[in-house]
RNA sequence: GGUACCAUAGCUCAGUAGGUAGAGCAACGGACUGAAAAUCCGUGUGUCCUUGGUUCGAUUCCGAGUGGUACCA
């Protein structure tokens, strides 16, 4: 057991200042980061994913920062296990490790784990696609309900993806999805400290206001040029990107696309803090009061 | 300066043959187990520009004012 052990979660809104945060903790605990952030794996993906800088990855040494292509398969199951596989080694030499980020499944697959399920399957995926294209949302309600009614009784009936992901799982597993799904948390051998950081809202979208022009001031638009070719790719289904990508089509203006930008990420905030906020464990500071994070962690311990 | 048109939600606008109003977007709230910066669900938040008049009743009709737009000077 490694009671002594603490990981450090800093999560929170995108653009509220967790980077700083974490490297700062970094830097007065004396150990390492792993990012969850589900667009800052790839490599191919800087400006629009506003990744730390390179003085910042070389100030504290960061994990799952562009250690993937664009073009690799990559999930939360392989999320989990690699973090879990750096804090083990990280553990062995420092009694801290922080986690920093605001993708709220993979944190949740890092705090709680997930249970064990098949993994996509593209074949599988491309049919259900076809289906839904060609035949509607009904079809796959019908084909989700057949294999599994329980399950279709507390899903979303309107939210392809959900019903893709449950058919898939009964079909590769030849079991019902809803039997499959522990929803047990995963106990961990390491104590788990968390940090929400959040301020006023107004605030905020100021912040991703200011972001997102810095980002294009810093070429954005170049970057995504060179990405259009691989424009189909799932990681690039991004805020940031398709927006330009809409641009380049001709769709719409440059001044136009960055203020659908700003609102697609004001969107994503929200979202990212309805998931944060059910979570009671999680304590919430102003992004300022490094000081008072520093002393909470402190008497944590 | 004159004439015409316009003024309704944060924005763009619809509407009420006179009975205090509704769409899209934004915003707000929520869901979420291998696509998650993804995907999906729910909610109208309003001195109907101001002011007189007609009327049982005016956002709606009439007059005046203010602001805006266009054209003419």
């Amino acid at each position: 057991m490694m009671k002594d052990k603490n990981l450090i979660l800093v999560c929170g809104p995108t653009a509220i200042g967790k980077t700083d945060i974490a490297i700062n903790l970094a830097r007065v605990l004396d150990t390492e980061i792993i990012s969850a952030d589900s667009r800052q794996f790839y490599r191919e993906m800087n400006i629009g994913t506003a990744k730390p800088s390179p003085e910042q990855l070389a100030a504290v040494k960061h994990h799952l920062v562009g250690h993937l292509s664009i073009h690799n398969t990559y999930n939360v199951s392989r999320f989990e296990q690699d973090s879990l596989a750096i804090l083990e080694g990280l553990f062995k030499t420092h009694d801290h490790a922080i986690l920093c980020g605001g993708s709220g499944l993979y944190i949740d697959a890092v705090c709680s784990g997930i249970d064990d399920l098949p993994d996509a399957d593209e074949a599988l995926r491309a049919r259900m696609n076809k289906q839904l294209q060609e035949e509607g949302i009904t079809s796959l309600q019908a084909e989700l309900k057949a294999l599994d009614p329980e399950y279709y009784a507390s899903v979303d009936p309107e939210n392809p993806k959900r019903l893709m992901r449950a058919i898939e799982v009964c079909r590769l597993s030849g079991r019902k999805y809803s039997g499959l799904r522990k929803s047990k948390n995963k106990k961990r051998d390491f104590n788990i400290i968390r940090i929400g950081l959040n301020t006023d809202r107004e605030i905020l979208f100021e912040r991703i206001s200011r972001r997102n022009e810095q980002m294009i001031a810093e070429g954005l638009v170049e970057e995504a040029r060179e990405l259009y070719d691989q424009r189909e790719l799932n990681a690039l289904n991004t805020v940031g990107y398709k927006e330009i990508f809409q641009h380049f089509d001709g769709i719409w203006s440059l001044p136009l696309a960055l203020e659908k930008i700003k609102t697609n990420t004001r969107r994503y905030a929200k979202r990212q803090l309805t998931w944060f906020k059910k979570d009671p464990s999680i304590q919430w500071f102003e992004p300022k009061d490094f000081d008072k994070i520093l002393q909470f962690i402190k008497n944590k311990n």
